[in-house]
RNA sequence: GGGGAGGUGGCAGAGCGGUCAAUCGCAGCAGGCUGUAAACCUGCCGCCUUCGGGCUACGGAGGUUCGAACCCUCCCCUCCCCA
């Protein structure tokens, strides 16, 4: 893995991240893939929309369709058939998300299967198994998403035990690709580990996770726990201050951010990779980013409405058809809703995207910013703060 | 012509003397979704409301009762079966 800065404006910064399945132009978006497909689109799809690298998820694949079976049948790329970068995420968001199900345990989380009821544990040994077998080009150490709010000790709890699990999930993973562990098995050589910062909305914990983190060693370090409900102006502060700790010329990723503003938001704090399910899943939920703002689809004053969804957008459903149209297929429920609303938003984030990269280049980030809090103004930092 | 069933809020369909402005579902309206248990979830859904409540309601008209969507009488209207 080969992360080349090739601009920089403040602490943002224009990057290009080499993978064994190719190059990665940042600041990048990722669409989240969670079950190995980006629900209702297909990778034509997104290969044309320029998507450049996609996410999966340890926890679910594992459970299904099972990572030893993916690993035989050639790793995750082959299996689905995408052949561009894939970042696979370690299940360590499930420990928040499936909170009610798991258990956390020095050995790592066992969960109940969603699926089944099943149980399950995951360790980071384990974690890094799973995702040598999917072969990404991107794994993720395991490490525990703290909910907000927690208490003092709970946090600082939490934040020790993800920095005991990133030294044996770092092991483990450079012993496989080592080929010194007995069943060491990679579908991608040239896999690269991520390591995962924690330790909520406390800048004293975040500092400790990263230096903790940093000297246990990966090849370039996310921002975890944020996004998980904490004020947004607090998030945005906890980024920029941890983002200051992690090494310059390594990617940087903000897991699980975040709206169209937190994109720009923090990019400007020295942010290079993001990935949110926003854009896909409120596509589904008949949610749509324009230049005007969100739209929802489904609400009846768009029944007659001929007009598309913005009518500076570019892509494919926007230029073939009606905000009527939509509506009525939201309202049927038919399937080419979720497809054609996430062609719409997807296009709307990789366009913020590349709109971000521009403005580096030509130093006008802050402009940006100001259009994308006009655009969405219930998600600047300022209105966010009352209440 | 004979026999039977039934008419409840947009639909469908419970209720069968008070706890019913009326179960549940669908449709409708609005909101929420940030490393996806999410094509999901929440709220509203007779009229008015200062959200405490007020008013009008269960085909129509009478009646019984302290009290009726629920019981009785008559009327109107559907549907089914046999001729």
């Amino acid at each position: 893995m080969f992360f080349t800065i090739t601009h920089t404006h403040g602490a943002a910064r224009r990057g290009v991240l080499q993978t064994p399945h190719g190059a990665i132009n940042t600041p990048a978006f990722m669409p989240v893939g969670t079950q190995g497909a980006v629900k209702a689109v297909t990778h034509r799809d997104l290969e044309a929309l320029g998507v450049e690298i996609i996410l999966g998820n340890t926890y679910h694949l594992f459970l299904r369709p099972g990572a030893e079976r993916i690993g035989r049948l050639g790793g995750l790329h082959k299996f689905i058939g995408w052949d561009r970068p894939i970042l696979t995420d370690s299940g360590g968001y499930q420990v928040f998300s499936l909170a009610a199900r798991r258990k956390i345990h020095e050995e790592g989380v066992t969960f109940r299967s969603h699926l089944d009821g099943s149980e399950h544990m995951l360790s980071p040994e384990g974690a890094a198994d799973i995702q040598g077998h999917l072969g990404s080009d991107i794994a993720m150490v395991l490490d525990e998403c703290l909910e907000h709010p927690a208490t003092p000790e709970r946090a600082r709890e939490s934040v020790d035990r993800t920095l005991r699990w990133a030294k044996r999930g770092r092991d483990h993973f450079l012993k496989l690709r080592d080929r010194t562990a007995p069943d060491a098995f990679f579908t991608n050589i040239g896999q690269a580990q991520f390591g995962i910062i924690q330790g909520g909305t406390s800048p004293d914990l975040r500092k400790r996770s990263a230096e903790g983190t940093l000297e246990v060693g990966f090849d370039a370090y996310a921002i975890g726990g944020l996004s998980v409900g904490e004020p947004i102006p607090l998030m945005y502060d906890i980024t920029e201050q941890t983002a200051q700790m992690l090494p310059a010329d390594r990617p940087r990723y903000l897991m699980g951010a975040g709206t169209p503003v937190d994109l720009v938001e923090c990019v400007m704090r020295g942010v290079d990779m993001f990935d949110c399910v926003m854009p896909t899943r409120n596509a589904r939920n008949g949610q749509l980013f324009t230049s005007h703002g969100r739209l929802n689809i489904k609400n009846a004053e768009f029944a007659e409405d001929m007009r598309p969804l913005d009518e500076q957008c570019g892509c494919y459903t926007c230029q073939h058809f009606s905000r009527a149209y939509l509506r009525h297929l939201f309202q049927a429920g038919e399937m080419t809703s979720g497809t054609l609303n996430t062609l719409h938003n997807l296009h709307f984030y990789l366009d913020t995207m590349n709109r971000i990269r521009e403005a580096i280049v030509f130093r006008t980030l802050e402009e940006l910013r100001q259009n994308y809090r006009r655009i969405f103004p219930a998600q600047t930092a300022d209105s966010t703060l009352e209440g």
